[in-house]
RNA sequence: GGGGGCUUAGCUCAGCGGGAGAGCAUCCGCUUUGCAAGCGGAGGGUCUGGGGUUCGAAUCCCCAAGCCUCCA
């Protein structure tokens, strides 16, 4: 590992001086989008360019709270995990990394983005890079690019190529291919590192397009072009844009690997000192095939840091389930490196100290990030431990319990420690007890116990072969799709006993279970989707119904599954699109309005029908699921659009929420943050990350909050603001919401305090709600419960839902105190008086029939002296009881066959009949369990059991022991 | 959103249609100069909750809850 010259750049410097050169050229430097992503395209922000797609599809370049500037740098960083499984196996996959980028939209073009970029790398004063080492490649026809290399910087041609749509294009083959939009050629920029890194030339690059030697460092991408469908005949059609952009992007830590002169992305400045640091804690140098897990370890506790620090937590579903993923392979490959204790979280400083600069929220997060990094990796080593003896479990029943020593004395087969335990079950389950004796195994079929050797029948077992021993595919998914254990650990730890894993079952049952997955998955959103295609031509909604239940709209659009239709007829359903809505659709959590739609048609017949419920596509056209009920709907009509009543019992939880929201800042601290949330007319649920269930206390503190702030009846105010003015002001914003750059900023004007602190509401929100806090009535929690790791949902109730529900309760809990004779207070005691009193009795029926039983068996009954009667050829003894079941009915039995010599007895009860048989009247043949069969059948009864020992129900116990005389 | 697994004594778990068990821990007794320990014994259970099948359910089926886990 080669580790940077003191005198070479950090990694952050470089960052800077990007930013600052492109400052000094005009640009207006952003601050880094969250890694989630600015649009539903993606998980995760995956390039530089993703949170400028309004920009380049023709969006004012208007930066709220920054400025406005047709020029911008940034230095954003990114998460691609599609080829996770190479990072760390190459020196150079990172799943985090950093575009530093320079954009212009319908500004400059591509004379100075290839002239500025040109003059970053070699100015002495930037960069400073040789000139003679840098090559670029420009696409095919791009005669502009060439130009602007070979006359104006003055490449020599020779340090140029030329490549296709699939090297040189942005998306890649988008011609041919498309997608249909914005694209065009772009020009990428690569640096010699020298012969230390391979001996092939750039003439050679134009073939293998693959080199350590040369380095891709720059791609300045000219989207120039508008993709539309191409001609009949497959010729592409690229329309000139009337505005030109420029969209490039430098890899930091490419450009810091030629910078600082390292071998690899892992030796620079950012990752050696984690990399050493893993060396130290293992004590395994990074070095040789192992290397790979300290890379592993390094480069994915720096991206889950990042990602975590930006909100995401670690879940079962989306974001959260694929920084997890991420995680456990990290936490894998320590383990891989011998290391058994949690020891990610210790390496979240390092990433700190050398990220945190440009990225403060990963100071301000560092212990949060640090506590769920902590939490997941000790999660995680006790499912690798629950795998592993599972693992052990099925190596040792392909018969490898044993190590292989060649000794003098032959070779011997020693039990392995940590066999031991699971050696008895094993045995017990092939049934073969004896075994779990075994000290020694020999191969000559003697095994040995203490000093004493005995036969065993072990020849199957130390004649195995390694290739003979393979552990089917099915065990090794079961392994990894039940108890979460990685399927290369499995090998891996399979392999220490020459058992090999059949893969291919493995990739089989894992297919399956895929399959499966996806089959199950609902469809449900294409009905969306679908409409979205179809409403893509059409303006956005405009909604006024902030202020209106009620307003008029035109019919812009009507929908079936089938697409657009020219009408609705009574009778059907559909989706309308209109021009101005009151129906609020489903976002924000808030549940889509509910109501109807009334009209008069052309034919000047009334019309109406149900709205059953309304969503949005994200370009903001509303979709009114619609059931017509008498009239016809058609196209250009005027609708007059009713909201349902329930509406107003969806603001009261709406605000509530928010309410909710900043008491659990209040109570639990700054550490809550909304996790997700549900607000219905008929409940309202908030998901938010927290570590721990909350306590009574917690709870009724919150519940008492929030009824103070609606007691004391605040109005609720909404404006329009710039976003940076809202978050200015201190408004609460989602982390992975995407807001325009005006928002709408609910706020409860008035503040309650709590334990000295002043507790206020305001949030950047879109849903409906109430006036005044008072509307909201009264509010109560109902649950607390844990949904996710670190993840708490609260469900609660406000307004008539909230008095309804408390009514039922009390009207429950009264009647249940009735019934027990008893008030609502003296509830609790009365149960637990209970409680006592039906143990106590249990005890003592228990007791009673005991001495039933023995009364009876003693007593003049003639049950004592049971006659012994000969049948069968066996002796035996029968008795009647009454009074008696269960177990005391086998007690009695018990007993019976202790004291009267039988090798049989018969017990029939009023209510049950057993029979128990000696085992040396089991040898002899006696089966209980078909005698009993026969005995209940005549007694009105069914039962059976062991040859040993029956059971049965039966109705007439003298029918029972008549029937003896003819069993046999 | 869809799979799989688990839930039994204070703890770790076995049992998987016919008497609720083991180890550890607890308590008592014995042994020991004392400690560590050993020996013997005892207490401790709504077998997660609810419904069903069955003569009989911890065990089989259905529903629910909590936890673990995989996939989309």
């Amino acid at each position: 590992m080669t580790v940077p010259p003191t005198t070479a750049p950090t990694t952050a410097q470089i960052r800077e001086k990007y930013l600052s050169f492109f400052e000094s050229k005009g640009h207006l430097r952003l601050p880094s989008h969250s890694l989630i992503a600015p649009d539903p395209t993606t998980l995760f922000t995956v390039a530089g360019m993703q949170p400028f797609k309004p920009q380049f599809m023709g969006a004012a370049a208007k930066f709220p709270g920054y400025g406005d500037n047709p020029r911008v740098t940034t230095a954003q960083k990114c998460l691609r995990v599609g080829d996770i499984e190479n990072v760390g196996r190459t020196l150079r996959h990172c799943s985090l990394l950093e575009m530093l980028g320079n954009f212009s939209f319908g500004d400059y073009f591509k004379r100075e983005a290839l002239t500025w970029a040109w003059e970053f790398l070699t100015s002495p004063e930037w960069m400073g890079l040789d000139a003679s080492k840098l090559y670029a490649t420009i696409y095919e026809n791009d005669e502009e690019a060439f130009g602007i290399w070979t006359q104006e910087i003055g490449l020599p041609e020779d340090h140029l190529l030329r490549f296709g749509a699939d090297e040189n294009f942005w998306p890649a083959d988008a011609p041919a291919k498309g997608p249909n939009g914005p694209c065009g050629p772009c020009s990428e920029i690569f640096y010699d590192r020298g012969p230390a890194y391979g001996d092939d030339t750039w003439a050679e690059y134009a073939d293998t397009r693959e080199s350590a030697r040369f380095l891709e460092i720059w791609n300045n991408v000219f989207p120039q072009f508008e993709r539309q469908e191409p001609q009949a005949d497959g010729t592409p059609t690229l329309v000139e844009l009337p505005a030109k952009n420029i969209d490039t992007g430098m890899g930091l830590e490419r450009v810091a690997t030629v910078v600082q002169d390292v071998f690899d992305f892992y030796s620079n400045d950012v990752f050696a000192p984690i990399i050493a640091r893993i060396v130290e804690l293992s004590g395994k140098p990074y070095l040789g095939p192992e290397s790979i897990s300290h890379r592993v370890v390094a480069e994915h506790v720096r991206s889950v840091s990042m990602t975590l620090a930006d909100g995401v937590s670690l879940s079962n579903t989306g974001r959260g389930y694929v920084i997890r993923k991420i995680l456990r392979r990290a936490s894998r490959h320590a383990y891989l490196l011998g290391l058994r204790e949690p020891v990610l979280h210790t390496l979240v400083p390092l990433v700190v100290a050398s990220m945190g600069g440009a990225y403060p929220e990963l100071v301000s997060e560092e212990a949060r990030v640090t506590a769920a990094i902590r939490a997941e990796e000790e999660r995680f080593l006790k499912t690798l431990e629950g795998g592993i003896q599972r693992l052990q479990v099925a190596i040792a029943k392909l018969g490898r319990l044993y190590d292989r020593q060649n000794s003098s004395d032959g070779v011997t087969y020693t039990i392995r420690d940590e066999h031991r335990k699971y050696h008895d079950w094993v045995y017990t389950k092939f049934g073969r007890e004896i075994y779990s004796k075994a000290d020694i195994m020999n191969p000559d079929g003697m095994m040995t116990i203490g000093r004493a050797s005995f036969p065993a029948h072990i020849a199957q077992i130390t004649d195995f072969q390694p290739t003979d021993l393979i552990l089917s595919g099915e065990e090794a998914f079961t392994l990894y799709d039940t108890y979460g254990f990685p399927v290369d650990l499995t090998k891996e730890i399979a392999e220490e006993y020459g058992v090999t894993v059949d893969e291919a079952g493995y990739a089989e049952s894992l297919e399956k279970a895929q399959a499966t997955a996806r089959a199950g998955s609902k469809y449900g959103k294409s009905e969306l989707f679908g409409a979205q295609d179809t409403v893509g031509d059409l303006s956005a909604t405009a909604f006024v119904g902030y202020d209106h239940l009620e307003a008029e709209g035109l019919v812009l659009a009507l929908m079936t599954s089938e697409g657009r239709v020219d009408a609705l007829e009574a009778g059907t359903a559909g989706t309308v699109v209109l021009t101005q809505t009151p129906f609020y659709a489903e976002g924000g959590g808030e549940v889509g309005d509910t109501g109807r739609l009334e009209w008069t048609g052309e034919d000047g017949l009334a019309g109406a029908g149900v709205v059953r419920d309304t969503r949005k596509t994200p370009g903001g056209v509303f979709l009114h699921e619609v059931e017509v009920q008498a009239g016809t709907l058609t196209p250009d009509i005027t609708v007059r659009g009713v909201v349902d009543g329930a509406r107003q019992a969806t603001e009261r939880h709406h605000t509530a929420t928010h309410l909710l929201h900043a008491a659990l800042r209040a109570v639990l601290g700054d550490g809550v943050r909304q996790a997700g949330s549900l607000v219905a007319p008929d409940r309202l649920r908030f998901d938010f990350a927290h570590g721990a269930a909350l306590s009574t206390a917690e709870l009724a503190e919150v519940e008492r909050l929030v009824s103070r702030w609606i007691s004391a009846d605040f109005a609720v105010q909404w404006q329009e603001m710039p976003i940076a003015q809202a978050k200015a002001a201190g408004a609460t914003a989602l982390f992975g919401e995407k807001y325009g750059e005006t928002v709408r900023v609910v706020s409860v004007e008035g503040s309650v305090t709590l334990g000295g602190h002043t507790v206020s509401s305001k949030e950047l929100c879109g849903g409906a709600h109430v006036t005044r806090t008072g509307e909201i009535g009264a509010f109560v929690l109902l649950s607390d419960e844990n949904v996710a790791a670190g993840v708490r949902r609260i469900e609660a109730l406000a307004g008539e839902a909230a008095t309804a529900w408390l009514r039922e309760r009390l009207n429950s809990d009264a009647r249940l105190a009735a019934s027990l004779n008893t008030s609502l207070e003296g509830l609790e005691v009365r149960v637990a008086q209970l409680q006592a009193q039906l143990k106590a009795a249990e005890k003592e029926t228990v007791q009673v029939r005991r001495q039933l039983t023995e009364a009876q068996m003693s007593g003049g009954n003639g049950g004592g002296a049971a006659p012994l009667r000969e049948l069968g050829g066996f002796r035996v003894a029968a008795l009647k009881l009454t009074g008696i079941a269960g177990n005391e009915l086998r007690g009695a039995a018990d007993k019976l066959l202790d004291t009267s010599g039988a090798d049989l007895v018969v017990i029939a009860s009023d209510a049950g009949l057993v029979i128990k048989a000696t085992k040396e009247a089991v040898a002899r043949g006696a089966h209980a369990g078909q005698l009993v069969g026969k005995l209940a059948a005549a007694a009105g009864g069914k039962g059976g059991g062991r040859p040993d020992m029956a059971q049965a129900g039966i109705q007439n116990p003298d029918a029972a022991l008549e029937a003896l005389d003819t069993a046999f």
